[in-house]
This record gives structure tokens, C-alpha cells and sequence, in this order.
DNA sequence: CGGTGGATTGAGGTAGATCAACATGCGTGG
DNA sequence: CCACGCATGTTGATCTACCTCAATCCACCG
């Protein structure tokens, strides 16, 4: 089953994408870059295979590196001394991870499946920054949808009760996904109820119950614990509280 | 008493900033511009004195122009559609709006006291950043640790008790006044009880509860309602529960 | 000095947490 | 390929932190 569904996925093509950087040069940073910075640009890079539940990196570690994710799935997190943990998003392929500008790593990055990165060097890469400060500006229109992201999230934290939390995660985990015009098919979950919980803001319980509720109401079916088909688009998105 | 405490802060220094695109040359963004760039940069500013409650944008609007708060206090939020608001973060002199990139801003800007700000042209600043794309990667630290802002709120948001929300609120608010040097000092609250509970994620109610637990607890002093004084820095600090 | 909007305080209700038991499915080794 | 064992997930019962509703209180302003 686990496996059809991944082949599945990997048919779609949605679960790997090319790196943004090096891989994918008609694509988002290095579009305009000519050719010969775009081969420096790609000799910086190295190629990463990593397991499940790799750490890439953690909270107050020297950010020595930039990574794009190219394949699996990694979280975001911080948590607080006790062990209460906040998983701040979910990135998928396509998504940067370290861009953060500054000397330390501000969350722990890890991977929820295995996952593929293109890494760089900071210092390396900091350098082609200067060279090609135009590229500072793609970046930029990252890091502004990341911080869309993150209020959206805030949102969803604060204001939101435990239906419209989970309604929100499900929809916008399967637009981000991209399998918005498969309607019918099967939307993966690679993380736990746990990293769901952490994710929201709530416990594993309430996780379970929600969805449970959700599938007895017919909006979604769950496909095991890891998979769910959204049945009744409208009504979720109705549920989700976003306006 | 608001009056002198008014008084107090401006002289202390820290309610007014210049504008750290035109007006603070050796400061930030214009690091290391030629002096006609500057010169250019500074013909596209507007200076604006706002007065309190004025909306500067609202989601959803086209973002037509960047700004920099030189004076005063401004509240970035996002709403639910039935009224629930969620307040992203309170914005002080030095602070830049509007930077999102792309079409309509993402948020409601709105000032909570009378305040001023410096305002450029959409256009003419996105032209301006383009003739010189350095300015680009000074843009995106501020990107970066609004970036950090937003995690660690995500953070209070998610997994913080009503208690350590407030002490959180209350030390991030200090320590971004630069009154740190100034324990005996009192910290001016320029947002209502409403707003400190739509940035906390709780309800009115509970804020004052907590503040007077606090108070009576003599970790706080409330100073009208509109200031504090922190009378117990280490213990507010583990309340805090930020590790 | 009275009115008004914000703040406080109290009583009671509830969404979601916690604690506990049980189910399920998955990986491992036989 | 199957049986076993453990991790993950579900379900139920109860508890509680915070919300809701309601009644003052208070500070500021004309």
C-alpha cells in the first residue's frame, strides 16, 4: 500500500523537484545569471542523500550551510527547555533550508523521510552573493513568503480552535504538495501525529480525534495513518476558518 | 503621569529613530552607497506624521509603497473572517513596513499612538534596489530576523502557557525599547489590554488576570495601566519559560 | 463632576489536555 | 511467509487552564 501510494507520488512528480539553485537554472535564483556565474554556481554544490530522521542541522549551531531540499520531507522546530516543541513548517522539495542570515542556525532542521539536499558552503556561497547581488533579490522573495507563511501560521496558533487547525495543515499541505487539480487521489502524510501536534499546537489525542471526526463526517478518508483523501473539498476549506 | 512618562522615554531616546533608509546614512540599509545613490534615495522619501488608530494598509491591498517607522508604535495584524485577530508583532522606531515582496500586503498596519514614518514609492524603491542590489542583502537581514521574530512567536503561540505569554510579551517588548540598561525604569505599554491579548493569543480577561498576578506577586509594578516596571528581572525572565 | 471606554474581578462553562487502556500496523527474525 | 513485539495511533474518562458572560471599577475628558 505504502509503497503504490509513494510510486504513485514519484509518478506524479511532485515529490522530488530540482534544486532551485544549481539544478534548476530556468527556474527561480538563477534565472538571468549567465553561464559562467551559473557553472560557479554549480561547482559549489554538494549532493546529499539522507536517512529518516537525519538531523541537518540544530538551534545554535555555527549555520555553516545552505541547503535546498530536492526530495523527502523536512521539519522545522524549536523547542523550549522542558522538551515542549513547536514545529514551525513542514518543507518540501523546492524549499531552502539555513538561509537564515547571521551566524547561528535559529531551529533544528530534520528530516521526517529520507530526503535528497543540495548543499553549499556558507562562506562559498556568501561570496557569490556578492558577486551576484541580484541573486539577493530571489532570495528576498523568499524569504517574504516564508514570513507570509509563518503570520499565516500565527493565525492558525492563536486564533484558531483544533477543527480549524487541522483543516488548514490538510489544505495547505495538499496545495503545497501540488496535487490540487488530483482531487481524488491520496495526499501522503509523512509525519507522525506527533509532529501534526507539534505542528498545530496541539496533543497527539486531539490530532486523532479531529481526523477521526473528519473521516466519520465524510470529509476526508484516511488511508492508514499516512495517507488521506480529501472527499469534500468545500466543506473542509469551509472548516479550515481562512475567510 | 503619561505625560512625564512620555517625556522620560523621549528623552531617554528610544521612542524616536531616524529613517534607516534616507535618514541614517551610516546606519543599516545605506551602508556603503555612493553618495548619489543616497542622494537619490533620500528625494523619494515622504515624510508622514499619522495620528492614533490610522490604518497605513490592509491586507489584501496593493503594496504601492515601503515605509520606515521613525516615531511611535504600529501593530501588524491579520483577521478571521468572523472578527478573530491575530496581532503578528508591534513595530517601533527603526522598524520597516510594507517590505513584503509582491503584489498586495499580507497584513493590516495600524498605529497604536500618533507616530511617524518615512514612505517610498513602490516603484521608484524596487527601481532604486535594482540600480543598487547590494542595498538588496541588507534587506534581507531584516527579512531574516523578522523571520526569527515570527518563529519565536510561533513558539509563544503554540506551546506557552497564558503566564509564560506575558512574561514573554513583556521582556521581548523591553528589551526591543532598549531599556535594558534602565531596570528601575518603568516600560510604556502603548497597546491596550485588547491588543496585548489578540499579540498573545489569549482573551482580555486573561491578560489582566496574569499582569495582576504579577503585580501581586511583585514581579511587575503597574504604572496606570499604560507602563511597567520590572521589579524582578531573573524571576520574569524564568517565567518566561524561553529556556 | 458625570459620562464613557478601557480595565479589573468574579462565577461558571468548555475545548482541549491529561491520564489510561487498548488497537493497529510495521519491521524483524525465524 | 508468518508470528511476534514494539512503536504509533485510537478511544474513553476525567480534569483544568483558559474562555465566556456579567458585574463593577477606574481613569481620563469634556
Amino acid at each position: 500500500m505504502t509503497a503504490s501510494l509513494h510510486d504513485f507520488c514519484a509518478r506524479r512528480g511532485d515529490l522530488t523537484a530540482p534544486c532551485r539553485l544549481c539544478g534548476a537554472r530556468e527556474f527561480n535564483i538563477c534565472q538571468a545569471l549567465d553561464p559562467a556565474q551559473q557553472d560557479k554556481l554549480f561547482a559549489l554544490a554538494t549532493r546529499l542523500q539522507l536517512g529518516k530522521r537525519d538531523r541537518l542541522f540544530a538551534a545554535g549551531e555555527p549555520a555553516s550551510h545552505v541547503y535546498n531540499l530536492t526530495e523527502g520531507t523536512v521539519a522545522l522546530s524549536r523547542s523550549l527547555a522542558d522538551g515542549r516543541r513547536q514545529i514551525l513548517g513542514f518543507l518540501l522539495p523546492g524549499d531552502f533550508l539555513g538561509l537564515e542570515v547571521g551566524e547561528a542556525h535559529r531551529c533544528d532542521a530534520e528530516t521526517l523521510t529520507e530526503a535528497k539536499v543540495c548543499r553549499f558552503e556558507r562562506a562559498a556561497f556568501d561570496g557569490f552573493l556578492k558577486d551576484n547581488p541580484e541573486v539577493a533579490l530571489r532570495l528576498l522573495k523568499i524569504a517574504s513568503s516564508d514570513l507570509a507563511q509563518a503570520a499565516r501560521h500565527e493565525v492558525l496558533l492563536g486564533r484558531k480552535t483544533a477543527t480549524e487547525r487541522i483543516a488548514s495543515f490538510l489544505l495547505d499541505l495538499r496545495d503545497r504538495s501540488g496535487a490540487r487539480h488530483l482531487r481524488t487521489q491520496p495526499l501522503a502524510l509523512p509525519m507522525t501525529r506527533s509532529e501534526i501536534a507539534d505542528y498545530t499546537g496541539l496533543t497527539i489525542e486531539t490530532v486523532s480525534r479531529v481526523l477521526g471526526r473528519l473521516k466519520s463526517g465524510k470529509v476526508i478518508e484516511l488511508i492508514g495513518a499516512s495517507a488521506v483523501r480529501v472527499l469534500d473539498d468545500a466543506r473542509l476549506e469551509r472548516m479550515s476558518g481562512s475567510s
